[in-house]
DNA sequence: GCTTAACCTAGCGCGCTGGTAGGATTTATT
DNA sequence: AATAAATCCTACCAGCGCGCTAGGTTAAGC
């Protein structure tokens, strides 16, 4: 698996705000009844979305969620990279020294590292995809087939 | 993480025997020295890459594994599938009814699911990273560096 | 018939993931 | 001032998948 359920909450949570207007901060509450998450789980999630400043907050009563930038001008790799730390093919890539899994993607053995060639074309495989994709796009995509009732 | 694992000790055994001709079988015991793996576990490793047509094999004294086609043949996209079963970015792309990580990515809500497109883009990212290498290549690049004592 | 190897299957420890619990703090409303 | 509504913070926990081991069976060479 690539990605955990954090970036599938949060990618979703991020959605949802750019379908709301930033005119008002959204309770977490409401968006998780929303989407049908677990509101403490959701808690953990948007925090990375704040630290990373991608959404800002208001405490207190009527407080809230509110994206940060125009849906426009947020690329989902930024989301992502938020939400899963980072976005690393293989263990050692975010690990230096190896744990667990046996590598030795260091030039030490007298040859170039195979694997780390193919991951790292990986890598940047998946990041392009999600710089190439804003926020925007997901939330005119998420728009479409919609019941336009809002606009009555 | 993108990959366990079995992708990487698989691929580092599909380089191995690309390296070696084809014209004797290695045994798993010599593979595994070589990369400094567990033989046990490279056997369960080993196998996915047979059950796959990849790699073929050799019983009882002297026998091992050899590549069933010329590295020129072999795009890394077929190895890393059948090394890791799938490429899915989320758990629900590779179980049909989500356990665990809640998912609405069937257009039932009425309108269409915004991560849905965000992660078959990455999916598609990935894929093509894979297919446009060949283990042709990998094996080349270990190459390179390398002390040519053996064209002596 | 001994050795070497591929092949098979069951099991196990540990860490991480997904989620809960319970609170503390801040702000609006009455 | 009191209450309610919300963010914020931290500790904790159960389950399970991953990496790996153990112990065998079968097949081929010498």
């Amino acid at each position: 698996m690539i990605f955990s359920s954090k970036a599938e909450y949060g990618v979703r949570l991020m959605v949802e705000l750019g379908r709301q207007g930033p005119e008002h901060p959204t309770s977490l509450k409401a968006l998780a009844e929303a989407e049908g998450l677990p509101l403490a789980y959701l808690e953990q999630v948007v925090a990375r979305l704040r630290k990373a400043g991608l959404v800002m907050s208001a405490r207190g009563a009527h407080g809230g969620y509110w994206l940060a930038r125009a849906p426009e001008e947020i690329s989902m790799d930024e989301v992502v990279q938020a939400l899963e730390g980072s976005i690393a093919p293989m263990e050692c890539f975010v690990n230096e020294h190896t744990e667990r899994v046996l590598c030795s993607h260091e030039p030490d053995a007298g040859r170039g590292c195979a694997t780390k060639l193919l991951w790292t074309r990986v890598q940047g495989g998946v990041i392009r995809s999600l710089q190439q994709t804003t926020l925007a796009e997901l939330v005119e995509f998420s728009r479409r087939g919609e019941p336009a009732s809002a606009a009555a």
